[in-house]
DNA sequence: CATGAATGAGGATTCATTCAT
DNA sequence: TATGAATGAATCCTCATTCAT
């Protein structure tokens, strides 16, 4: 006789290994992925230190669900606030109006991604841009494509300028100067690339 | 009687020093911070592993004296690079074309600080927040605040448009994609900043 | 679900625990603290060499551990002994046999005992001191003061005549010549310790 | 042609060899044999590192050496206050006065020895009893046999006699509660003695 | 004799992972 | 599934000692 049905089953499981990505995502916030400690997230999950090994069959393993765990939340956010506008140049704003937002909503979160793009680990950093392709594909098509289409913005080639876009974008997603205050001006960040872009 | 003399000495020890710093270069971009390993830098660089810590009283130290080291060298390039040319605008481009070059022609250097700057380690990366501090200077004044007294820029605050150059500097000195091209492209960089700069 | 039952596991990790101790006496008596080896006493005890570190949370805290178990043991030896006996010159005859009674059978014990209450680490010593108290309480009330009481013994301060039965004791209860033969003689100790405090 | 007459060169040398062993008697004191550092000696003492080994072909000689020079000091000490004297019973005072005067005028000195004596290193612990056994002897016949032939005794045997009285005066010769009052209150310990030895 | 750069054995400690229950 | 005792590879660091000058 099963103790829990199939889809209450799932549920447990579902917000077992939910708490253990939760727990994993404050502690590589905070120790970074080679000094943080597998039994410690388990823990702080409220659960021994087994556990998580029935979850995720390795450290790496953990990392990389939660690398593609933040990047679709990251997507979703993005989607979210650039969905609500047409104009490209209005997007644009919201765009860079999300990474303030994200920073400090998903603070650890950001924290893991910089850390991870940036990081010494390939295959994270490839995991983790290929994670955020999506990402890169949404502003180079939803936002400069669509604003050349507008004719807002002049011809530029979406690609790299999404990689521009998205480079400042992670930096302001990430990172906070020590007194709090935002490493970049988002004002500034928004009037220098409308300027590179318009038409 | 001394083995040598002073000077002799200090050559033996200044070049034995420089040897496993270049050692701990290529160590620490290869592996990062935390899976950098002492002994074989110290073996990499000709010595037995002990006598790494004849020059350096710990691994963090080491760490520590290669961020300031990269951060020197890089400085001397950025000022060797942009005093040569007057227009602030000629400046502009000056700098990052130097940012071509130092990741092609250091390439574990650009690795190390990009991955300390972006790091979970809080320490390094004020050291090297700190280190860089004359760069930032350097941006502000000779070109940003330099291209306002010219009449070639507009009056922007010279701070944070020094962290703005700084940042797609920085990750321009450091990124390359898999395929060897660089991750951003510097004629739409330079092309961005100097429409966001104009008068 | 748990491996074992709590009463189970406690046996478990207690006899594990204990295993360790034992390896940790052999070792320490026989190396002294400085060049006793973690991984031989884990290793010693049936274990892998990490295994010590799932009960001790370092070598100083395993020796901390050391000193106060065999101080318990020591006392419950010597309150043992001294207990069955009401006159106070018989206590202390007592007293002084357990020296040699537990230097034969805890002879490890007491090897580390005057290694740590002579030796050159000033927290062992200081606490090794402080978990002699209660013997050194036991001395100066159940014997000297005991026999003062009883009129057998002069009024001696009860304080620093326990420092000094409690100094040949400590000698008595480690010592062994080469020859196996005992150090001090106890006959002669008891001899001049009773004439010393006889009314 | 050789830098110095001979007589001189036996002055500076023996004067060097001084200085390293009064280093060595700091740095042994203060951290024990095992923790010792014989670079810091060595340095303490004026000189480069490696010349402790122009004097000392090993640690383990060089603490050797120690043991011996204290013991013989002490021996001087004792001799000296000891034959001043006539009556057994005199000098036994005397030599318990001794142990006063040694502990704080050679405090150093006579932690090494009770380190040693009491420590784990059986070849040390041995060398210092057999170092220590003119004193011995001393107290055997010019103290305690002296002080039965003088009538003033009663006819023990010397020998173990003699290892009661240096067990108590070794203790107190090192040993200082934190407070800096002695461990052993010598006007009690005098009283005892005299009173097992009166005949 | 003096020097101090170089050596490398040795050891405490961490922690991801396994697995019997 | 959950547990947590056990494992053992991996590594930073210390320091006695050597030796070329």
């Amino acid at each position: 006789m099963p103790r829990y049905k199939d889809s209450e089953r799932e549920e447990i499981t579902g917000s077992t290994r939910q708490a253990l990505l939760e727990a994993a995502t404050a502690e590589f916030a905070r120790a970074g992925y080679g000094d943080a400690n597998v039994n410690s997230i388990s823990r702080a999950a409220g659960f021994a230190k087994g556990t998580i090994y029935n979850y995720f069959p390795s450290k790496r393993a953990l990392m990389e669900a939660l690398i593609d765990e933040i990047a679709e939340l990251h997507l979703r956010v993005v989607v979210e606030a650039v969905s609500q506008v047409e104009a490209a140049s209005h997007r644009l704003v919201r765009f860079f109006d999300t990474a303030r937002a994200f920073v400090s909503q998903h603070h650890d979160q950001a924290r893991i991604m910089i850390n991870t793009v940036y990081g010494p680990d390939e295959e994270f950093r490839l995991r983790a841009l290929h994670a955020y392709q999506p990402m890169f594909r949404l502003v180079a098509e939803e936002i400069v494509a669509r604003g050349i289409a507008q004719g807002t913005f002049r011809a530029v080639d979406p690609e790299p300028t999404s990689r521009l876009l998205m480079t400042i974008y992670l930096v302001m997603s990430s990172h906070v100067a020590s007194d709090g205050q935002p490493w970049l001006d988002p004002a500034q960040v928004v009037e220098f690339m409308l300027r590179g872009l318009e038409a």
